[in-house]
DNA sequence: CACTATTCTCGTACGCGGTACGAGATTAGG
DNA sequence: CCTAATCTCGTACCGCGTACGAGAATAGTG
């Protein structure tokens, strides 16, 4: 194993995950590299989405055999840790807070945004898994950490912020993408329509059918976040 | 099948799926049926989580050929469709508006956290997958937007608002079952808690060692997320 | 310079997943 | 009864994650 192995039963030891190790003396050398495979992966998820990343395509990207890639993470769960956090790479460094927390929390819920749009697979795979904290997730939250210093929140509760503001706009860019699935599927769209049509007429759902019945308003998914987010953070309390 | 079939490419076409045909006049008859194969699945994913769900467990538990649940749903992503709304049914009749929007909202994220931590596949399910609105689903909704009534929002607002609540409960469920589940293995939660000591440590990360230096507070999750279910709503303006 | 311990590479193989196919069973209408 | 329609399900295919172990490369040792 290149950074070490750890006899812990179901998942991963995150210490034998990210703290490196100082390169065994002995020994055959890597032939590709964790950061490598990682990268190739990423590629995979973006132009295929995140079914196409399977072991047998990521070696073949990276030029290896399949069980090669065990070789740099110990499975398959793993490498969508490391792809998670390789890609968080993309959020730092931040500009440094300003002192007005709620402008720099709407910074924060931007960029992540931008960085969910970019790697679409990212919302699903943050939600599924129990979060593993590597270097770049790290810094990431060490900034909002630092970004929230001016509230009156203790640790645990700007944690609870963070997490917060995470999911939300994970949940959000996530309707976004599907919208867009929907929308450049046209005939999709037009079966969707056709059943909501047929359940508002159908008098046991006057409410849906008189929210459906207004017109629809032509807002850009940026503003729609602008606004959602501003609410958000904007309720959110610095009481304890 | 069952219940007919469309020749739409990719996904099942909603009307196809929910409105259910007059049953043929012609051909043998149905072994087994729809809903006893989705509560067969919703079984098997409460005892042992969603992975469990395959289609040749679920034919076992029904006492059917592993092809002949393809009588029933057209693909295994449509089953779990199925599961969703066949839960959801577990929501309705709710309690009628009272008037007050906010405490109406707040009634209903608390019986969806019920639901989830009753069925805790349920919020990476929903996640996951592009809603399909069944039956269930849609009263749901109904009662939701009826709630919303007193407000000023508008059709689609009232969906927003609604959606955004059901991923804030979605979200803070998934958390508190990620939490039980490892406080429930000792190994684990010290091997956590040696990394983030380690990397507090580390000198790079003063913000997050001093939030995690303070003393945890005893909080139930039920407490938890009635706080900041709170906050949510109560952050929820009704202007447009 | 062998010799050896160590580490990495990767072909093969196993079990399990979803599901296409098609032959046989069952039903209702003519 | 015959025929067309519908449902049942054994078999089979391909792709998945990954255990195993043989072989290749490396670095230290005599």
């Amino acid at each position: 194993m290149v950074s070490g192995d750890g006899p812990g039963a179901g998942g991963v030891d995150p210490q034998q995950l990210w703290l490196s190790s100082p390169r065994p003396r002995k020994g055959r050398k890597p032939a590709f590299s964790r950061a490598a495979i990682t990268a190739a992966a990423v590629a995979l998820a973006d132009a295929e989405g995140i079914d196409a990343v399977t072991m047998r395509r990521v070696a073949s990207q990276v030029g290896a055999g399949v069980m090669s890639l065990y070789s740099y993470a110990p499975d398959k769960e793993t490498l969508l840790h490391l792809m998670v956090d390789h890609v968080s790479g993309e959020l730092s460094p931040p500009a440094p807070p300003t002192g007005d927390w709620r402008a720099d929390l709407k910074a924060i819920a931007h960029a992540q945004r931008a960085l969910m749009l970019r790697h679409p697979w990212l919302p699903t795979a943050l939600f599924n898994r129990r979060w593993s904290l590597g270097p770049n997730t790290l810094a990431f939250v060490e900034h909002a950490l630092a970004a929230l210093r001016p509230t009156a929140l203790d640790g645990a509760a700007k944690l609870e912020v963070f997490s917060l503001i995470t999911g939300f706009v994970a949940r959000l860019v996530a309707d976004e993408i599907a919208q867009a699935a929907l929308a450049g599927s046209p005939e999709r769209a037009a079966a969707e329509a056709r059943y909501l049509a047929a359940v508002a007429a159908d008098g046991h759902h006057p409410e849906l059918a008189e929210a459906l019945a207004a017109p629809v308003r032509p807002l850009t998914p940026d503003a729609t976040f602008a606004r959602l987010l501003d609410r958000m953070v904007d309720g959110l309390d610095t009481g304890p």
